[in-house]
DNA sequence: TTGCTCCTCACGTCACGTGAGGTGGC
DNA sequence: TTGCTCCTCACGTCACGTGAGGTGGC
């Protein structure tokens, strides 16, 4: 769960993964019956909270995940083993898209960093290779340790 | 769907999306009810050739297929909107990772042109960017088209 | 005729949602 | 006491699978 974080005017600050909503108001919030909410919790689709005394606490981000259920349920039909494994895929198809993320920035880095060098070598005249820190050119050998994948970008 | 080819012995060339099966052929090499191939026809799930009297053919692409529901609906209790609703997701994914293996093709394919630049700056002693095919430098104003992400593969 | 195909209709089963019923602590 | 919480049990509904029943062409 992420740690995003919302001010409320200016008094109270609440993390979106806070147990925050018993299990009515939770209900409501994402036009369900409360006895369904239960459901879902013994089928292992949400795990609120609980209070010390054993009460649910609902957090912004099962709210969010209830909702997301609701969808699935009542507008596509779909049943709760369903809905199972579209979390999973979807948890997947996030990591991916995060990888991906992640190389295209790196990828710039180094493509910025080897566009410099070369820029440099052109003005010196002279192709020397010797480590240039920072923002210098990888050495060649070090250079194989990494897959660089292109994306022509429009 | 692929094109991709087999032989059996040496007499018949058969794709795996041209339709071989009759209905009774095709329900039992998915192990499920003829009637529940017709009705996955009429939800959409599956779409069988037609001979021209209209008995439906099914491909080995399309058995394929049966047997990916029958594994979604029988051993995870999905129903059929969820089985839907994975397929869409799988596609998103197949095509993420397609797009990932060509940028990393495409780009150990920039990073080698790289390199041999730079070996050869470096053996003439002199910096020239002039176009140099094959396998040459990409001018560093085109250069600015790409976004080239990169991996650190292990 | 037999065994397949096509189709539609109907029924049994099961998952799911929800209500009832009884408990306990602010 | 009221209104919430907790829980379990049970019932209604609906989707799905499958069987029946009737047709037609190798």
């Amino acid at each position: 769960m992420a740690t995003r974080r919302r001010r409320t005017s200016t008094r109270i600050e609440v993390t979106e993964d806070r147990g925050v909503f018993m299990i009515s108001v939770a209900a409501e919030l994402a036009e369900m019956h409360p006895q369904t909410l239960r459901m879902y919790e013994a089928r292992g689709l949400i795990s609120p909270k609980r209070s010390p005394k054993g009460t649910r606490l609902y957090s912004q981000d099962d709210v969010e995940r209830l909702r997301r259920i609701q969808a699935m349920t009542a507008e596509l039909g779909m049943n709760l083993a369903g809905v199972e494994r579209v979390f999973e895929l979807e948890r997947q198809l996030e990591r991916m898209s995060r990888r991906m993320e992640a190389a295209e920035r790196e990828a710039e880095r180094l493509r910025a960093h080897m566009e410099a060098e070369l820029e440099r070598m052109r003005r010196e005249g002279r192709a020397e290779l010797v480590p240039y820190r920072p923002g210098g050119l990888v050495p060649a050998k070090d250079l194989k340790r990494f897959r660089i994948p292109i994306d022509r970008a429009g």
